[in-house]
DNA sequence: TTGTATGCGTTATCAC
DNA sequence: GTGATAACGCATACAA
């Protein structure tokens, strides 16, 4: 392994100078980073990061700790993320929390441990606050949070427009018609849900219409659960369903159909993600379509950004889509 | 942050005692050792790792190469190895190679310069060779490959069992009473497509059926290319069609329904992967399952198991499974 | 069983 | 604009 100090033997100057060239200092005459660079080049010199990450304090890697690796949203902002820090020359340390507060306190740990320049976060449905955090990172350490945010911590933010989503499919199932429309609306403690529930509530009460408790289900968003929420709802007699998840909706399509009702003409769904599956079933399921590589990117993004003292970056809110299909497009 | 020497002032003891007993070295007095590690614990000691690593030579992570993370297959695999290696103290640096030579390579310098201890890795398509592995990481690298890899390379090899996953699909479409089956067969020049393509030719040649290559298609196993070949294949008679992925297989559908055959009435299908869609889709399609959060367990354990010198690992198969659904199913 | 001494490769602070 | 020097925190070879 070639290291600064054979540049340096080779050009007859001193490691000092080459780390200044190599780093891009103003302090070092042209040509001799010119000279500097090419020998390395030449040399097949690569940092020794470690090296340069004790002396530094802080590593040229981003650590990312999203509750599960294995699920679309989250694999595809890490995707996003990791490639917008690679261009910048970081590197991503991934960390699952399988939705488990202890692993997620454990990943934070395992981060400061390498001494990462920032951690990008969407935390597991089992951590209540955000106290952890704060607790196990550096000082210097950036943190942003995406999708899933304590509102308590600060520093950027990337979240889903979840309110104006959840209005526009709710309004959208409206204007197609339906009378009452029931609510798969996720957990109760997660912001992003909360903020679905309240499009829902919003489009309702915007368009004349009540808010009835008894037909909202707060649950986790899996498949069975959107199938017992929906029977419940059409026993209590609705005639639609926003589900704040597809693989919830999918449940409701087949409560739906096993209750001999046709979609859409006489129960109406739309859900939330955009799976890929949506596209495919029968009947095509309308959803509200999430971003998330660009979410990563912004993310990413966001770090950058905060590495220059004094920047701010905030709250990053991106559009969620509605994707109209078969199961809520009675009109024609 | 505290140090080991904080510790070893704190006991009255030398740094490198604390350092001992904290690598669990059998060099040290059992009282020692539960001193010290009480009294990391009680000042919230973590290691350094770039130190550690510095001086090591080496770091605690391991360096996990995939085409893309936001796929199924490799966010499992990824997910399942990060498991298994977080269990042993490792963390995990990910890379996409985005099927780009190129960023392969940078991915693997990227690693060697933060000296990781090992690289679990599943090639670029646009990778002929595996020279730039060996040229690009460090002599005492672990590698592991696995799904995709190159036989000339030595060491762990965790990949499907594609020879007789295919062999098993194609076997049942001929049981099932199909007369002419055709294959999309992936890319020519990636061994997991050729074991797939070996698989089906056996299957036919044991059923005593002929191999014809009129009715092979090789090409990228995305859903359009999927629909022209069964377009072709139905035009040169073909009955079924066996896939070497699913999403070409949905486009085979969807070609066949467009020419007014029914499924499985008239056609046959049996796809590869067992993507969430085949399940939901109309018909539910028959595909063969691959277990990638297991692949990728093995892989990590390969890895530790490698670590102790001597231990040897060479190839891993895992078992795929065929999982009959309506697309296939001719006979009750 | 513990202590002493040294160096991993880099960068920052001085001095010139 | 460049050089000398020290230090980051840890792990090991050697000595005791």
């Amino acid at each position: 392994m070639v290291t600064i100090s054979d540049i340096a033997k080779a050009l007859g100057v001193t490691p000092s100078t080459v780390s200044r060239a190599l780093a891009g200092s103003p302090r070092v005459k042209d040509s001799t980073r010119k000279a500097v660079s090419d020998m390395a080049a030449e040399m097949g010199y690569e940092r020794n990061e470690p090296a340069s990450s004790l002396r530094k304090g802080h590593s040229n890697v981003v650590g990312i700790i999203v509750p599960r690796i294995n699920r679309a949203f989250f694999s595809s902002a890490i995707s996003g993320a990791e490639t917008v820090l690679n261009e910048h020359g970081y590197s991503v340390i991934i960390c699952q929390s399988h939705e488990n507060h202890e692993d997620e306190v454990k990943a934070l740990k395992t981060l400061r441990s390498n001494r990462v320049a920032g951690v990008i976060l969407s935390h597991a449905s089992s951590s209540i606050t955000g106290d952890h955090i704060l607790e196990n990172l550096g000082q210097d350490t950036i943190i942003v949070q995406f999708d899933r945010v304590f509102k308590e911590i600060s520093g950027p933010k990337i979240v889903n427009d979840n309110f104006h989503g959840a209005y526009e499919g709710t309004h959208h199932l409206i204007e197609q018609g339906y009378k009452r429309i029931g609510n798969i609306a996720g957990y109760k403690g997660t912001l992003a849900y909360l903020d679905r529930l309240k499009g829902y509530m919003r489009a309702l009460t915007d368009m004349g219409r009540e808010v009835d408790d008894d037909i909202i289900f707060y649950d986790s968003i899996v498949e069975k659960k959107g199938y017992e929420a929906a029977k419940l709802a059409i026993e209590r007699g609705c005639d639609a369903i926003y589900s704040a998840g597809d693989f919830s909706a999918l449940g409701a399509v087949e409560a739906a159909k096993g209750l001999g009702l046709r979609i859409p003409e006489d129960f109406g769904i739309v859900g939330t993600a955009n799976e890929y599956f949506t596209s495919i079933m029968t009947p095509t399921m309308s959803s509200i379509a999430q971003h998330p590589y660009e979410i990563g990117r912004r993310a990413a993004q966001a770090f950058i950004t905060s590495l220059k003292p004094g920047a701010e970056v905030g709250e990053v809110v991106v559009p969620m889509e509605l994707i109209v299909r078969e199961s809520s497009l009675r009109k024609k």
